[in-house]
DNA sequence: CTGAAATTGGGTATTTATACCCAATTTCAC
DNA sequence: GTGAAATTGGGTATAAATACCCAATTTCAG
């Protein structure tokens, strides 16, 4: 049987050292290339094409969602494996809806991450156990449903963003040369979209969210 | 001469082996022993102690602080790194006050995690350029100069993590059963030690500085 | 071009947070 | 035990945020 052909995107030197050590010792994974960031993986995917693609999600150029829509697009034969420190549920499930087809922490151990590339070459989604709980338990409490980023306009984000970092809403006003009064309907719509009820845990949950910088 | 002798602290996998990975090719580093926990680390330097010990800040048992000093007491010939994704002036500091001699980012390519070795065995002390840069800014900025969480009281930090989670004053009051006005003494002092002016700020900053839970 | 969504702005009220003033009691380290 | 810090609580104001009502204009995709 021909080794399952991996390949990894990953900004972090170690993580992907990490990686070719692991695959460096099983005959049935051969690691045919790795890439630091999305523009090199296009460059790649062009001369040649894994079976597996481990995709971390935060990298320097391009979203990970992005590159997972790109890829599922033009590489449909790819299995797309998320493996990131992410464990949220708003970006599990942007990058399934992305076409991803299995969803890794960086945490896993060396069996995980095996298992989710043998399970999605096999044609199987993969979710680690811990992130299935966090899926199903998100789905049953909270209200927002899909990925909070989609939602929120940029005038939204922006006055988010100024909200986070101590301005009040007169101040916002000031700074974006805008009424007060529009100022407070987009926190209002903010609250609303968000599902919280004041700016304290508005500021908690777009920072969970990645939606504000801290 | 004799190779530089390494340990790490680390509970993910993938760290662990990019790190063995990227010394297997180096001469004048050798890595001795691998740790996941800080329990297992403090009976392994009972065994053999190395001279040089990267450390990450999370692990499961441990915090990086309390090992970092546990260290430098009883093998204070051991250079300690500090390992790990946190950029933040305030883990930095409480680092090197515990008695770390160098701090690196996981992000940091393989010549400067070299680097960082080296110059501590040497004697030296080891920051990256950008870390420099952050201590030096928060230190003209910041009038908070100590490590906040050590500022904030029981009661203090009780009360900050309720009102992340999206309860106003009167709501904490009852279920601390005290006073609406005691509630606000605390919120105000809380203000004060973070140096923020609203609570958008302090929510915020308190996240970003590890005090509130998202 | 058309229509939905986004962005803008106003009126009015209430609730909440913040800023000052004040002090008694409790806790805990030295 | 002593004394500093923490915790508790009150009075009074103002500023800010939130909750409703309303609609005109702009933007942008189909």
């Amino acid at each position: 049987m021909n080794p399952i052909r991996v390949a990894i995107v990953d900004d972090h030197p170690l993580i992907r050292k990490g990686l070719y050590n692991m695959f460096q010792y099983l005959d049935n994974i051969q690691l045919t290339a790795t890439y630091a960031d999305g523009r090199s993986l296009l460059e790649g995917l062009k001369e040649q094409q894994p079976d597996i693609l481990l995709l971390d999600i935060h990298l320097p150029d391009h979203s990970g969602e992005t590159l997972a829509r790109l890829i599922s697009r033009d590489h449909p034969a790819i299995g797309v494996i998320a493996l990131t420190n992410l464990d949220n549920v708003y970006y599990i499930r942007s990058m399934f809806k992305a076409g991803a087809r299995g969803y890794v922490l960086k945490t896993a151990p060396e069996e995980v991450i095996v298992e989710a590339i043998q399970k999605v070459y096999n044609g199987e989604r993969f979710m680690e156990g811990g992130l299935r709980e966090l899926v199903l338990q998100a789905s049953l409490t909270d209200g927002v449903q899909r990925n909070p980023q989609l939602l929120l306009t940029k005038r939204e984000q922006e006055v988010l963003q100024l909200i986070a970092s101590n301005l009040t809403s007169k101040e916002i006003a000031e700074s974006l040369f805008l009424s007060k009064r529009t100022i407070d309907h987009h926190r209002n719509n903010l609250l609303l979209k968000l599902n919280v009820k004041n700016t304290a845990a508005l500021i908690a949950k777009a920072i969970k969210l990645g939606l504000a910088q801290t």
